[in-house]
DNA sequence: CCAATATAGTCCTGAATGGGATGATCTGAA
DNA sequence: TTCAGATCATCCCATTCAGGACTATATTGG
């Protein structure tokens, strides 16, 4: 597996790194997020507020901790970001009328905005990724990765720890 | 795409995120990151640990910083790491006779026999991992992997930053 | 109703991270 | 040769991370 076809600084790495999915799969996430971050920070967001606020857009998930495992992020990083798109006024935090200990959070119509925005911008950096790619191609690997987690990689996806 | 097929947590994720392959790609990394270090852990390795291990003995690499760039860590970060297995003295520095700011790392007796079992787990973990995939499936997988490196994302796979 | 236990969110704190500065050394051009 | 700029490894330090404790609340079993 040569994993880079010109100027490759990585020709160098070990067959039994290159020869499996953990480590390219690990780098090539790691390039994935410095580009997304890049096109998402001229909007003042990363990839993951950016998450975090399309998760709290999409409102299936009430409580912080369902934001959490969702995106797959650590609860005391959670509280830190919205923290943050708070004081942006991007979300609030209301009291949970059900669950006292819960606080419902809610995107604002700033947020509303600044999310189509982002979103946008996240589609467009992931077509120009996949530029390349044909339709048929993308589907093929976004099944491969699918059928991964359906085998005993699972049991490591919900593992705390943040991801983003 | 339906990311988990069953108590899936993530079908409640936008699918802005859920459509593209950033954000899948960065929680199975993750997900691979956490298998390994599980496995690696009696070994008292963790995947970087053992990826910054694996690279020295394949002795394709002369200084720290080349070793850092292959295995995509910081050169900082690698100053650390290198410190750590020189304590347990499972690689040594030496000075490099042909420029004395560098220092050549290489790996001990030690280290050889302790990335033996190393890459044995690493190995066997990607087996079970992948058990369940063809090896038609795998390389295919890889080959998708390799065609994005190609395109667009090969700017953002050299950036500092540390992807373990 | 009362304990005992579990859970949501937050805070505290030690550890990790990585950008930038530093010192030593190399390289290339004048 | 000399000197300016590049490069290697390291150090420093502000920022970020995440495990664990804590408070408040909920739930379960007696």
């Amino acid at each position: 597996m040569e994993l880079v076809h010109e100027a490759g600084t990585c020709s160098k790495v070990p067959a039994v790194l290159r020869e499996g999915l953990g480590w390219p799969v690990a780098r090539i996430a790691h390039a994935f997020a410095a580009a997304h971050n890049e096109a998402l920070a001229p909007l003042g967001l990363s990839l993951r507020t950016f998450a975090v606020l399309a998760t709290v857009a999409g409102g299936t998930v009430r409580s912080q901790l369902e934001i959490a495992q969702n995106v797959g992020l650590d609860k005391t990083t959670l509280v830190a970001t919205i923290d943050d798109l708070e004081r942006r006024a991007l979300v609030l935090r209301k009291p949970d009328p059900d669950d006292r200990r819960a606080r419902i959070v809610e995107i604002t119509r700033a947020g509303q905005t600044l999310l189509q925005q982002a979103a946008d911008s996240v589609r467009a950096t992931e077509r120009r990724i996949l530029g390349g790619m044909t339709e048929e191609h993308i589907a093929q690997t976004q099944a491969s990765l699918i059928a991964l987690l359906s085998g005993p990689l699972f049991e490591y996806f919900d593992r705390a720890g943040s991801c983003l």
